[in-house]
RNA sequence: GGGAGCAUAGCUCAGCUGGGAGAGCACAUGCCUUACAAGCAUGGGGUCACAGGUUCGAGCCCUGUUGUUCCCACCA
């Protein structure tokens, strides 16, 4: 044929060509045809910064596949690729190489800096890109965005404005979370609460009247500092005397007041709490409630500020220790007590975050939450697996206010004017020169930018061109799947839905699929601290990329978590080299004007009426499979049926006629190889796209290339029932033969008669070539009666027949005699249960009229064969 | 404190609507059978965590228990 294929499949000489030539034949290209219906994904953006690991690996497998199987299905298949900005990780980044030429970013002056990072961008941006090409993502790189493009920048815009204009985006000092590391504010999401050991110091506060004393608990003694009161239940009989009066604050020598709230619980250490408005969010609400005073005492580096005495300049840990050992000297603790407790830490950094009181800028979510609560509610997006809306429900109807303001520079920056003169805040679409309200030109723009994860919330329509109206947008969206991982659920998919019923009246998917973690073979995360993480892309050198994909959707369902084996891409390498050669042997047979078409169905044989049959319920219940995103399941049934039902029978099946001199019968064979390796490739192709398509190109196919085929179809006319059941007739036999030789050490070479005693001789002589072939038979002789002799026979019996092979002197009479004995008593056992079951009334009368009727066919067949057993078993005793 | 997942062969995990307990790897035996030793054939190995319940029938549905992992939550 047309090329000589490699004994052994070389992956690194084949992915790069072949995605070259994906790329050249624009079939990842997307655009608008009325005539198709579309199908769209949105990648989930990875970060600039990124480098790839086996979260993305795992991500672009399935996305990919769904694509691919979706565009083979005639849909015109968009996936949507880009990079997120990534705000602090970039900017993190950036500062450390400044750091390198011992500068900060305060050294360049914000315009400076900001010109690094759009350099470091330039410069690293494509990296990640390059890399998911690697994968084989099929994704329409012509529409590649940027969260901070100019239309991504413009749609951020856009809905700032709007959501400030309806209200929902509001400047206002709230208890926030800070990270001092970063040194910016956080969102509620991006805090991660870790259990530390740590203490809780009870210290002394005495009643500024003399007349006693309170003992508050804390696990963060240095907020004490900025304590406005002391807060205790109101039915707390322990205390009732003493609210309303005020206690001197050690240290700081302060009065503050005693306050009753239900917040203080009465079962809880002493029952009495200090109060730090500034420094905890509970405070400040209990502040609030009973007019506290708001005392912010750290810093933004996380140092205590002017307001705490002479503490100030100490960093937040240095502080306690100074602080927990003044109280002790002056007498004030009265006892230490260890004690783990949740603490907050920024998920970028992992530092301690620190609550603080800060002015900052939030969306208002309540009313925003309510049509995201809906749509899912309602089913309009649904999530795959099920349960995770009910994480995302839950979320959502408790969600609070989403702080956006971040105090960093990179960034989409606040498009938020405040006027020097009048104090008035302008908000607009375009940049302002002068404020709104008093026309001053003395005005300044917020510095801060918006939290990165505001701009990926529009991700699914500012990349087809939102908020101008234009026609990708219309025909595109809303898009179809979303598939990421769990662990972004809060952050990115509810951020987005919300974000898409608000700004274009709809859900952005109607289905997002859920992945789990790829962890590594002990189970733990992959992470750079612990250095268990494997690299995709060595995988890919190693074992190609099919396999890496196939590793990551084989054995694994939606929302589970799956561990990494190096074993199973090798495995799957395996799959690979099997299909190539079966795939070599398919090719090596073909003659130059081979072609890729079904032989007239009356020339078709027993085998290829099976293959054809089996492949045809395969295609259906792959489809099925896919279409309900269980591609787990898909792809080991195009497996199993690859190497189980094509190579090791089919193939087998058809050497002898390859080999004969019938060039009729040779060409049925041939054709109907071609015609379901063709079909087989088809079906992998999403999971496995390279190797598929190399293949695909060296058979005559019509078409240009296995990417944009025809996803194969059910055909009614190519369902043969009976037959399949006839060469499974046959397969069962030569099982049963093989089973028995191997339990006899009789070697391949050693060829045996055979005597064949059926109800279905029809079909055991349609089958006898296979079974000399395959079962090692030198002559099949049907029997139309039990053999008178049976001294040296061995006996098989499967379903449909009794098998006898004179074996001579090979046979062991007692160990022969044993076996029987021991099938005989399972026979017998399977017997007694299958008749429990039909005597039992209740089941004959209640359970569906077919699996009764089986049942009765299964005792049927137990009965013969214990008769047949029972045969061999007497003839057998004859010779021990 | 609330919620969720998981528990099936030595290991890692599938098992879709309740009727046959499965795969890969590992293990054992025999094979270089003209596509493939990265292979072929054959085999051993499971109380489907435990206890109840529903059902003619439960790995699957219901209740509870135990173990384990994760998510959420302001108990100082």
């Amino acid at each position: 044929m047309a090329r000589e294929l490699p004994k052994v499949y070389e992956p690194q000489q084949v992915e790069n060509r072949i995605y070259e030539m994906w790329q050249k034949g624009g079939y990842f290209h997307a655009k608008k045809d009325e005539s198709k219906k579309p199908f769209t994904i949105v990648m989930p953006p990875p970060n600039v910064t990124g480098q790839l690991h086996m979260g993305h690996a795992m991500d672009a497998t399935l996305q990919d596949t769904l694509i691919r199987f979706k565009r083979m299905q005639g849909y015109n298949a968009l996936w949507l690729p880009g990079v997120d900005h990534a705000g602090i990780a970039t900017q993190i980044k950036v500062e450390e190489e400044l750091r390198k030429e011992g500068k900060t970013r305060y050294d360049l002056g914000r315009e400076k800096f900001l010109e690094r990072v759009w350099d470091w961008k330039h410069k690293y941006g494509d990296r990640i890109v390059q890399q998911q090409k690697k994968l084989g993502a099929s994704c329409d790189w012509d529409r590649a965005r940027f969260t901070m493009d100019e239309g991504c920048s413009h749609a951020v815009r856009e809905v700032f404005v709007s959501l400030y204009e309806k209200g929902l985006i509001y400047k206002g000092s709230r208890i926030i979370n800070w990270c001092p590391n970063c040194v910016t504010a956080l969102s509620d999401a991006e805090v991660e609460y870790v259990d530390k050991p740590g203490h809780l110091w009870h210290i002394r506060y005495p009643l500024a009247d003399g007349t006693g004393e309170v003992v508050v608990a804390t696990t963060r003694p240095e907020t004490m500092l900025g304590d406005t009161g002391v807060c205790v239940n109101p039915n707390d009989p322990r205390y009732a005397n003493i609210v309303g009066k005020t206690v001197i604050l050690p240290l700081m020598n302060k009065e503050i007041p005693v306050v009753a709230d239900d917040y203080a619980e009465m079962e809880f250490g002493t029952g009495c709490v200090k109060m730090t408005p500034a420094h905890d969010p509970n405070d400040f609400e209990v502040g609030l409630r009973h007019n506290l005073e708001v005392i912010r005492v750290l810093d933004d580096n996380g140092k205590v500020n002017a307001l705490g005495g002479k503490y100030e300049g100490l960093d937040r840990y240095e502080a306690r220790k100074v602080i927990v050992a003044d109280l002790e000297a002056q007498g004030y603790l009265v006892k230490v007590e260890d004690y783990s407790h949740n603490v907050g830490t920024c998920y970028r950094c992992h530092k301690d975050v620190e609550p603080i009181i800060s002015a900052q800028w939030f969306v208002k979510m309540k009313p925003l939450a309510e049509e995201a609560i809906r749509v899912v509610k309602d089913g309009e997006t649904r999530f795959v697996p099920e349960r995770f809306s009910k994480t995302y429900l839950n979320w959502m109807e408790n969600v609070r206010d989403w702080c956006i303001s971040r105090q960093l520079w990179w960034g989409h920056q606040i498009p938020a004017w405040t006027c020097a003169d009048c104090g008035h805040i302008t908000v607009s679409r375009e940049d302002a020169c002068h404020c709104a309200q008093c026309g001053s030109t003395h005005i300044e723009r917020d510095p801060d930018v918006l939290d990165t994860w505001f701009s990926s919330a529009l991700w699914p329509f500012e990349t087809l061109g939102w908020p101008e109206k234009n026609e990708d947008l219309d025909y595109f969206y809303p898009t179809d799947v979303l598939v990421t991982g769990y662990d972004i659920i809060f952050f990115w998919v509810a951020r987005m839905i919300f974000s898409g019923c608000e700004h274009t009246g709809k859900t952005p998917f109607h289905t997002v699929l859920i992945h789990g973690l790829v962890r590594d073979n002990q189970g733990r995360k992959m992470s750079k601290s612990l250095g268990n993480g494997i690299d995709p892309l060595e995988m890919i050198d190693q074992y190609g990329c099919d396999a890496l994909r196939m590793n990551m959707i084989t054995g694994n369902s939606p929302g589970n978590d799956m561990r990494f084996y190096v074993e199973r891409c090798e495995a799957m390498r395996n799959f690979a080299n099997k299909l190539w050669n079966a795939s070599r042997y398919v090719l090596m047979n073909l003659s130059e004007d081979a072609v890729n078409a079904l032989p007239e169905l009356s020339s078709l044989e027993i085998a290829d009426k099976w293959v054809l049959s089996k492949l045809n319920a395969l295609i259906a219940e792959v489809t099925e499979n896919l279409e309900k995103y269980e591609l787990g399941i898909a792809v080991q049934k195009v497996y199993d049926f690859i190497w189980d039902t094509y190579c090791d029978w089919y193939i087998e099946l058809t050497k002898a006629r390859l080999y004969s001199e019938d060039a009729s019968r040779k060409q049925t064979a041939l054709q109907v190889l071609v015609y379901v390796l063709d079909q087989i490739l088809r079906l992998l192709h999403p999971f496995m796209p390279f190797i598929t398509e190399e293949i695909w190109q060296s058979l005559p196919h019509q078409g240009d290339a296995l990417i944009v085929a025809k996803w194969p179809e059910y055909r009614e006319d190519l369902d043969f029932r009976a037959e399949e059941s006839h060469m499974e007739s046959v397969m069962n036999a030569i099982r049963a033969i093989r089973n028995r030789r191997a339990e006899m050490n009789v070697p391949p070479s050693k060829k045996a008669a055979l005597y064949v005693l059926t109800s279905k001789p029809q079909v055991f002589r349609e089958g006898e070539g296979f079974i000399q072939r395959l079962a090692y038979a030198d002559t099949v002789t049907m029997l139309d009666k039990e053999p008178a002799e049976l001294d040296g026979m061995v006996t098989c019996t499967t379903a449909d027949a009794k098998l006898y092979i004179p074996m001579g002197q090979l046979v062991d009479a007692a160990k022969e005699l044993e076996r029987i004995n021991k099938e005989l008593e399972k026979a017998q056992k399977n017997l007694i249960s299958l008749e429990g079951k039909l005597s039992n009334e209740k089941f004959v009368s209640r359970a569906p009229e077919a699996v009764v009727n089986a049942e009765r066919e299964k005792a049927q067949k137990a009965r013969d064969l214990i008769t047949s057993l029972t045969q061999s078993k007497a003839a057998m005793e004859k010779l021990v």
